[in-house]
DNA sequence: GGAGAACGGTCAGCTGAGCTGAACAATCGG
DNA sequence: CCGATTGTTCAGCTCAGCTGACCGTTCTCC
């Protein structure tokens, strides 16, 4: 019977590259992660390693036992959700990537729900922008992810990743209700000369809001790079720039300034990512539940404000 | 991340019953048993043995963790088979349970045919009958059961078993030549009053047989009783019983005696069964080969002589 | 109804699987 | 060409997990 415990190794080994990153992200010592890989090998009698450079990779067979050894995990995670489900109480720890506008507007309430309902829950939360976080999950440095997407920027599909959708959030135009920008006729495409604030260009909202501007004929004036979107509203408020930004922030901030509607009214997509084998996890389900109970809270919040 | 070796015991439990059976099948203590299992118990927080009476029993939770070992464990065999694939030479040992006939007439040409083909497989054989083989087979005694089914006696499924096809071996009735019965009409009707040798009454083949004797109007007079057809085939060459016998018995002995055929020309069906992670394995490949292979030569055999 | 057998659970004690850390060779980048 | 990085080997230590002895409970068979 093959240790699962070497193939883990392995497969972390296929995911990070090299034996000192396992080594590092599981805790080992470099020398652990070699002896135990070679014992691997002897007692399958399959050459998996070669040299290559300083380095190693995987062979053609040690993939084949990769894709085997990522079955056999998943399918320990769902023993595992099956017995945590079988429990009356959540308990354990989870962990969660997420980035920033999610986290600000959602995840406080979310909070403060799970503390009340599963009081033997440890949550862990880490802010990680959506393209790192889909590799800490697999890599099992997190448990739960949020990613967003935006419209015409379709992203690539992870295997092993179950998805569910959390919201769309209406993407508008802020514009300055006072100084120098207070004028600003209410339409993207007169837009060209104003200043911007936008995320760093390589990010999600960026490009879109880039390619957005180009389909309104004109290449936005970025002044000010940031990824944080408080700073982003407060620039429009104060009236030093204009800006795309998503609704869920208004639910936390109430910011002196003019929401403007876009033409086919945008939205991001919100979801959730989990492992496929936490899934049926209780407490993955718990923390689902109270981002879903969250989001609801802070819509009607809205509405009413 | 749950610990297989501790999920295979549970299993195991769930298998033979009771700790005392695991111990002695996987050469543990009874000692070692219990405390790895209490130590799963632990780590998972949920109740997964009671005492009953002065054995134990699975809680649900346990059963439907023992749903989840027996995945992680069948992926594990096929991991271990994708491997022994990638290599060029098929090795290591594989162990057989058949049943007597088969035993007699293909396993000696099929194990001489892998001596040559595969120097390096070494095949255990043991002699079960099919309804403990299929047992030994889940339970890891085995890797590889030869079975049979006779007509109208369908057998239970079992799940987590690849079954192939072998052959279809005909029945006939065999009558003797010589002495007081030499004289019997060739017709099963008309053998109410002769002396019957069959299998014990429990087995496959004499429950056939007695059902067909009762079709055909009469209930047989059983004088003897074994399940060696060897000594069937000699009891009816020298004229103390009539019987039913498979045709794949006259491929290694030439007895002097009529065979029959029976209306509807039945057979009975030879199967090869092996655990579902294990069939594709190399070796078990081989010995399914070489025993398609054996039967080839002795029907060829058979029609020549 | 009582003796004996069978089953699990617990505890003390030992052994080896698997870890660390040091030393070393190979490779890469500035 | 030197320092940084990567993987490998080896000696040595620690603890997970085994055995064996002992005990309580339950069942079976006179």
């Amino acid at each position: 019977m093959l240790d699962v415990h070497r193939l883990r190794l392995l497969r972390e080994l296929h995911r990070r590259g090299t034996l000192a990153a396992v080594a590092r992200a599981l805790s080992y010592s470099p020398s652990a992660v070699s002896q135990q890989l070679s014992l691997l090998e002897h007692e399958t009698g399959v050459r998996l390693l070669e040299r290559v450079g300083r380095g190693v990779r995987l062979t053609a067979p040690a993939r084949v036992l990769v894709g085997h050894a990522d079955a056999v995990i998943e399918r320990l995670e769902r023993a595992e959700a099956d017995l945590a489900a079988s429990l009356s109480e959540v308990t354990g720890t989870v962990r969660v990537a997420s980035f920033q506008t999610v986290l600000l507007a959602l995840v406080p309430a979310a909070l403060t729900r799970l503390a009340a309902e599963h009081p033997a829950l440890r949550v862990e939360i880490t802010q990680l922008e959506p393209e790192e976080a889909f590799a800490a999950l697999l890599a099992h440095d997190v448990d739960l992810v949020l990613g967003e997407e935006y419209p015409g920027l379709p992203r690539v599909l992870e295997d092993g990743v179950d998805e569910e959708d959390l919201a769309h959030d209406g993407l508008r135009l802020a514009l300055p209700r006072h100084g120098p920008l207070a004028r600003l006729p209410e339409d993207l495409a007169a837009l060209a000369g104003a200043p911007w604030v936008m995320d760093p260009p390589a990010s999600l909202p960026a490009r879109w809001a880039v390619a957005r501007c180009r389909a309104a004929g004109f290449e936005p004036d970025v002044r000010i790079e940031t990824p944080d979107p408080l700073l982003q509203s407060h620039l429009v408020e104060t009236g030093h720039a204009v800006a795309l930004l998503p609704d869920l922030l208004w639910t936390q901030l109430h910011p002196d300034l003019r929401l403007v509607a876009l033409p086919g009214d945008p939205v991001r997509r919100l979801y959730t990512g989990a492992r496929r084998g936490t899934a049926g996890h209780p407490a993955v389900r718990a923390l689902r539940s109270a981002l879903r109970d969250a989001l609801e809270r802070a819509r009607t919040g809205l509405s009413r404000a």
